[in-house]
RNA sequence: GACCCCUUCGUCUAUCGGUUAGGACACAAGAUUUUCAUUCUUGUAAGAGGGGUUCGAUUCCCCUAGGGGUCGCCA
């Protein structure tokens, strides 16, 4: 087999969407397993939909998501440039060679004049094509309307009668006939080529061994098959991947989910979670397992194992995803990604100590990063007392265990683990009161609220010191 | 409408002719736990339908049905 190169081809017309995402993982997996180069390149020939900025952003996307380039871009590579408006020069080339050989031909009819050829078509119930009446016109006409200089487009002629077979690495032998194909428009009346062109001359330059594209290119691969005959190229191995699907079954939209990977990442899942999630839409490995690192979907991925139906997006699992990511990293990478939502939500930060016992005890209870933030809180800035607790904390019951603490709790210093647990016990033996009765009352009045870690967890987060002012507090209301 | 692709629990999926059809999420029940959560155990739940081929089909073939994609000077 020769040399695997595979590209990500978007179009800078927005931010990297999941589809997007998907595609570039495998794009990017398939080259790391098979020590093969992974290459963006940015088809940018519809001129009218350029959003400003998005190139930059699609690359940076990739880059938070560790997902690094070969070549591209901003990388460099030798068979630049890497972005189709900057190749122009290439495509008008070899369609100059198909119009020479007549496999291409200009056509010179207007948008209107195909509107109103289509919606004739239609209402006779025809099936909707290009009817080829330019293709007929004289060498002289088409001389001369050239020479002119009347705006026109060039089309690709496709073989009447003709079976295409290609072998799909996902799906196996498909066969297609042209009989319905229209004679495609290569190049745009504002001398732009159009996909069709530019993918074929861009993947047969920059030696791509595999296009790995969506299923929505499977129709149109005969014409891509076509183009390389005509141009006497070989064709790459065709891999089209599954779409990725609205709960509906209907291929992934904005209009039913949140389907840009920056939003994700803005609501504060991990990328480790989001890349594990979004590997596994369409791809499973040999065991049960579930839980890859990228560094191990690098190394178990094959295209074989990619699935043929489409997979319906759950956002459920990702959020399981995420929480058991927010439990198996290491703290330090937890606490990095979560401060920017500690800074968001105005939360003062505690000492490194203070917060690694926040985070740890955080993680096991959250699934997504800003709820670490929320749930530091309670520490760091706790909310006013509630009616209710306000009243659990009047009760005679847990006056009398808030005043034992009071008493029995040194000032300040640190208390060892033994140490608390023997207080702890002490007070429930002296007091006669246990189990929620007694733990209740000190975690309203530490926390203000009835839910939270261990008390020795809270203890060694807030200190002796502002443990007696929470508890005087307490006493006090 | 035409062409093409697809079809196993609600969802993501395993199975490459012989399995009590396995795992995960979700859901339910239980255990652990001072609370919340984590964790653990258990349970509910699937081969679209019909024909073949075969000693034997979820698996191979055909038909039907359903779903999806494509049919732009968009990608």
């Amino acid at each position: 087999m020769r040399e695997v190169r595979v590209r990500f081809a978007p179009s800078p017309t927005g931010f990297l969407h999941l589809g997007g995402l998907r595609t570039a993982l495998y794009d990017y997996l398939f080259a790391r397993h098979t020590g093969g180069t992974f290459i963006l390149r940015i088809e940018d020939t519809d001129r009218s939909r350029i959003v400003p900025g998005a190139i930059e952003n699609l690359i940076g996307s990739l880059h938070r998501l560790g997902l690094d380039i070969d070549e591209g871009p901003l990388t460099g590579g030798a068979y630049g440039p890497y972005v189709q408006s900057e190749r122009l020069e290439i495509y008008r080339c070899e369609v100059r060679r198909l119009l020479d050989s007549g496999d291409a031909y200009p056509c010179f009819c207007s948008p209107d004049t195909l509107a109103q050829m289509r919606s004739e078509q239609l209402s006779r119930g025809e099936f909707v094509k290009y009817d080829r009446r330019c293709l007929h016109l004289s060498r002289e006409e088409v001389q001369a309307r050239l020479e002119r200089g009347e705006a026109h487009v060039i089309r690709l002629k496709m073989p009447d009668q003709r079976r295409f077979r290609f072998d799909d690495i996902i799906r196996g032998q498909v066969e297609m006939n042209t009989s319905q194909s229209d004679d495609q428009v290569l190049l745009k009346s504002d001398g732009f080529p159009t996909y069709h062109l530019a993918a074929v001359v861009d993947d047969h330059y920059m030696k791509i061994s595999h296009v790995i594209r969506g299923e929505e290119w499977l129709s149109s691969t005969p014409k891509h098959l076509w183009l390389y005959e005509c141009l006497g190229w070989e064709p790459p191995k065709w891999v089209h991947l599954p779409l990725i699907l609205n709960p509906d079954r209907s291929k992934l939209s904005k209009r039913m989910n949140d389907v840009s990977v920056e939003s994700y990442l803005e609501k504060g899942y991990l990328k480790e979670a989001l890349l594990n999630f979004v590997a596994l839409l369409g791809w499973h490995g040999a065991d049960d397992r579930e839980i890859y690192s990228l560094e191990e979907l690098c190394r178990e991925f094959s295209l074989e194992r990619v699935n043929k139906a489409g997979a319906v997006f759950d956002l459920t699992k990702l959020d399981w995803m995420n929480g058991i990511y927010l439990r198996k990293l290491p703290l330090d990478e937890v606490i990095r990604q979560a401060l920017p939502w500690f800074e968001k939500g105005g939360i003062s930060l505690p000492d490194p100590g203070i917060l690694r016992t926040i985070v740890t005890a955080a993680r096991e209870r959250c699934t997504l990063l800003p709820e670490i933030a929320a749930y530091s809180k309670m520490f760091l800035s706790p909310a006013p007392l509630t009616a209710e607790e306000a009243e659990i904390l009047a009760s005679p019951q847990s006056q009398s265990v808030l005043h034992w603490y009071v008493e029995h709790l040194p000032r300040e210093g640190i208390l060892e683990k033994a140490e608390l647990d023997a207080l702890v016990k002490a007070g429930m033996a002296e007091l006669g009161i246990k189990g929620k009765d007694y733990y209740t009352p000190l975690r309203s009045a530490l926390l203000h609220q009835p839910h939270g870690p261990d008390l020795p967890t809270i203890f060694a987060i807030l200190g002796l010191p502002r443990i007696h002012e929470l508890l005087r507090e307490a006493l006090r209301s």
